[in-house]
DNA sequence: ACATTAAGTGATT
DNA sequence: AATCACTTAATGT
């Protein structure tokens, strides 16, 4: 545990560093696995220690939308607004690696914000960081052509993942974006065509800087 | 060799 | 930008 640990150790004081050891859990999940779904009551805050968690909303057509990815120190800010009211999920997350994450009791969220000041501001960052994530898609959504939000979302792609090559397939691709795989086919041949980059089965090649 | 799945394309709304 | 219908290419058995 103490070598996952060391992220998050410029974050914190050394106190509570040992009271959060102490009174919370590392899990580990396995990609693909769901950390949370629909409809499920949250019972414990996660603190992503290494691999990416995908979190996904559900549209009235019952598609699936992407929102946002979690990486290592990260924290899913959906989760403190549910549990602070005692809700149910309105998301799901589900591991896209092999993942590592701290799992704190819910109880003690309270309490900590008022004991300690790292933890209230770590708080206040990821809600507000992933907040103006959200806007950011929002408005990409609204006033973005589709066009855009494929370049942006291949971007992310391979900076979460430190790769150029993206290995999804058309039709994943065009359920994250909640589109149909005939249109992110024609979007990629044309992207192709500029030689921004190059597509192979299952697989896409960024080249340069996009 | 055949079936299955991914990707490409024209036409229509 | 979505859908349909169809073709072509890659992959698995």
């Amino acid at each position: 545990m103490e070598t996952e640990l060391v992220e998050l150790k410029n974050l914190f004081e050394p106190s509570f560093l040992e009271e959060l050891e102490s009174k919370s859990k590392v899990m580990s999940i396995k990609a693909g696995d769901k950390i949370i779904d629909y409809g499920k009551t949250i019972r414990v805050i996660p603190i992503i220690l290494k691999g990416l968690v995908k979190v996904t909303r559900m549209d009235d057509e019952g598609r699936e939308l992407l929102l946002y990815y979690l990486g290592p120190t990260e924290s899913c800010a959906m989760t403190f607004s549910c549990c602070m009211m005692i809700k149910t999920s309105e998301v799901r997350a589900v591991a896209e690696e092999d993942t590592e994450l701290l799992a704190i009791p819910v109880m003690l969220l309270d309490e900590w914000m008022v004991k300690y000041s790292t933890w209230k501001s770590f708080i206040m960052k990821t809600v507000m960081g992933k907040f103006n994530e959200l806007l950011k898609t929002i408005d990409m959504i609204a006033f973005q052509k589709l066009d855009e939000r494929l370049v942006a979302y291949l971007k992310e792609k391979s900076e979460k993942t430190g790769s150029s090559l993206i290995n999804l397939s058309h039709q994943q691709i065009a359920d994250e974006l909640a589109t149909s795989r005939v249109v992110i086919s024609r979007l990629l041949k044309k992207l192709e065509n500029d030689n921004r980059l190059l597509l192979y089965r299952n697989q896409i090649k960024l080249l340069r800087d996009m």
